[in-house]
DNA sequence: CAGTATCCTGGGGGATACTG
DNA sequence: CAGTATCCCCCAGGATACTG
């Protein structure tokens, strides 16, 4: 395994490019940024939460797609899922250390956009006054 | 107005938390969270490019879907569109200022993805293997 | 409480063809 | 070259109902 060094000097083994169609990393991309994986990862760096919790605090989501989005992100291995033996059953939903990870930087998108948002909306409405494409007379 | 101070004392006035149904944020994040637009954003990172540049770069992207999110991005101030008088009419399309701080983040995601996408997907099959519903034998 | 199952609709998104 | 227009399919995702 050493002995490779002929090939690609520091180059690191990183063919994992999302700008490739083929590559691994735009399916896990699409669960990062999925409008409400996004958000589950994000609403997560608190501390655990429950389903219901979840489900309170992120406002619109349906059961369904919460449920289906957890799954994956266990999948990913991006959450830890948790069943408390509690009579009422209760689930707790946790970061793992990768998913902490990954949350970082969604934090800081998040946060930029709540930052921005109205300046985009601005921009839009800016955009649609001025693309007039009869102009008056 | 000030008769309400027993609700919330100093609550700054960011009622546009992604985390609401209602904020106009959610849109803006779909935007650059869409599987297009991001890669966009980040691809113009390097410079601006034209259209089939751009085309050539994000691996995939059909002429339709690339369109239709650079129109988006424009209309949002994160793009400036620019056309050239050449003969054959070619387009340059650059990040604003707003764009290039909204990609920032973007890109640490994706460099993210690119170093972590192996893990994830050894994840994913691990979870696979464990989670056998049907024991063998 | 914490889901899963089913039905259904809108629109994301690809392929192809045409235009300025 | 840089798009727009059209057709069409698939599935994200909501509503509702049921289960352990």
């Amino acid at each position: 395994m050493e002995a490779r060094s002929q090939v690609t000097p520091a180059t690191p083994p990183d063919p994992c490019d999302a700008f490739n169609r083929d590559c691994p990393g735009r399916e896990v991309l699409d669960h990062l940024t999925s409008r409400w994986g996004l958000l589950i990862l994000v609403g997560l760096q608190g501390g655990p939460l429950r389903f219901h919790e979840l489900r309170t605090l992120i406002d619109g989501v349906s059961e369904k797609m919460l449920s289906q989005n957890l799954r994956t992100l266990v999948r990913d291995g991006l959450l830890s899922r948790e069943v408390l033996p509690t009579v009422p059953p209760s689930v707790r939903y946790a970061l793992t250390p990768l998913g902490a990870d990954a949350a970082a930087p969604l934090e800081t998108l998040l946060r930029w956009v709540k930052g921005n948002a109205r300046e985009v909306v601005a921009a839009q409405t800016g955009h649609d006054a001025g693309a007039v494409t009869v102009p008056p007379q």
